[in-house]
DNA sequence: GTCTATATGTCGATAGAC
DNA sequence: GTCTATCGACATATAGAC
């Protein structure tokens, strides 16, 4: 029962460099060193080998950063965070690579666990980003549900430019640019009120 | 010489739909309606012909966006619409979408045009977002380079939500989160002089 | 459960008639 | 310049021994 494990481990790495659509069962049996056959003894096909190698790709992903931002602390931190940690501009990222592969966008049974993900790191930036907004950490009347698609759009597009570019600056850059407009929204001469209350918080 | 105009026709839908490596020379010549021989006669193989579609899909797009950018008029009109005008959620981006493809991106000869397309691009859009930081209309201190490279990771990483979703909100949320964003930025009691200035541009 | 051997179709490219 | 016919290699999958 060792042989599924490395089956799946190769798959994803497979789909993080090259995509499914790119990856042949031949690369993950070389990259696997497992035999020929194990792979049709283990999984129906390429597809199901592909949707349990993506599954483990966003379990990879998404505990690091869900629990980023769900961790108690002070909101604007924790964006911060968001925006600096360090991350592969030029490999790319892989779970939202995978929209771009037509075999998998057209396939949603393979499409799901993508979507999933997304919504769960959707759901927790908005969150923090709605307690920024009531802190009077961001500036008042700002929508989190667009802000956070703005944040997540704003890491997968910096994957895109780095990688036209060859070079991580324009991903590094993106994410700066989205730092400096969230502060520079903050009320101007900031009220001493709230900072309290989130020093206060981040003791809780 | 009208076969290779519709090779490339054909390749260049082709490449959008589905990318260069999923895409097949058997595809291309049952949507081109060409016999097989020809594409050898046109181009050495694959490859070469991707690179006249590639070039063709950015030199579809440029004009309308690079145009958009550089016409004259208010800056921030002008970003708002660059962030509101109508484009192909689902679909995604015709030249964003090659950096995803492995074939692509590991080969320099063919990822050079995407890159030239995004460069031109980001100049454009640096120069609109530093006049506006001039006129005062956005925060100041606010770094135009960073800014641009923002607002391009906005539309593609939009994409990138959008087929994950299977729904074209996210890709608008994002890019409507941009501009309130720049909007918000712009300092709080709006000095009227440099709205008069702005609004005499525009009659020029 | 894991392996070797093999089947069937398609890919990317070439040969050569017209 | 365009076509039909075909090539060698590889992709995906199956058969069946161990």
């Amino acid at each position: 029962m060792e042989s599924r494990e490395r089956l799946v481990a190769a798959m994803s790495e497979l789909m993080w460099e090259r995509g499914y659509a790119a990856t042949s069962p031949r690369e993950v049996r070389e990259r696997s060193g497992v035999g020929q056959g194990s792979m049709y003894h283990h999984f129906p096909g390429k597809r199901e080998l592909a949707l349990a190698a993506l599954e483990r790709n966003c379990a990879d992903l998404l505990p690091a950063t869900e629990g980023l931002l769900t961790a108690p602390g002070d909101p604007m931190e924790k964006l911060t965070t968001y925006l600096t940690r360090p991350l592969p501009a030029l490999k790319g990222c892989k779970v939202g690579r995978m929209t771009q592969d037509p075999l998998v966008a057209g396939d949603p049974g393979l499409l799901a666990p993508v979507a999933a993900t997304f919504a769960t790191v959707h759901r927790a930036l908005a969150a923090v980003l709605r307690e920024a907004v009531e802190n009077g950490q961001l500036g008042p009347g700002l929508d989190p549900d667009r802000l956070a698609h703005l944040l997540a759009a704003t890491i997968q597009g910096g994957y895109v430019l780095a990688i036209a570019a060859q070079d991580p600056g324009p991903f590094d850059d993106a994410r700066a640019g989205a730092l400096d407009l969230l502060r520079a929204s903050a009320p101007h001469r900031e009220p001493a009120a709230a900072r309290l209350a989130t020093t206060q918080e981040r003791n809780d």
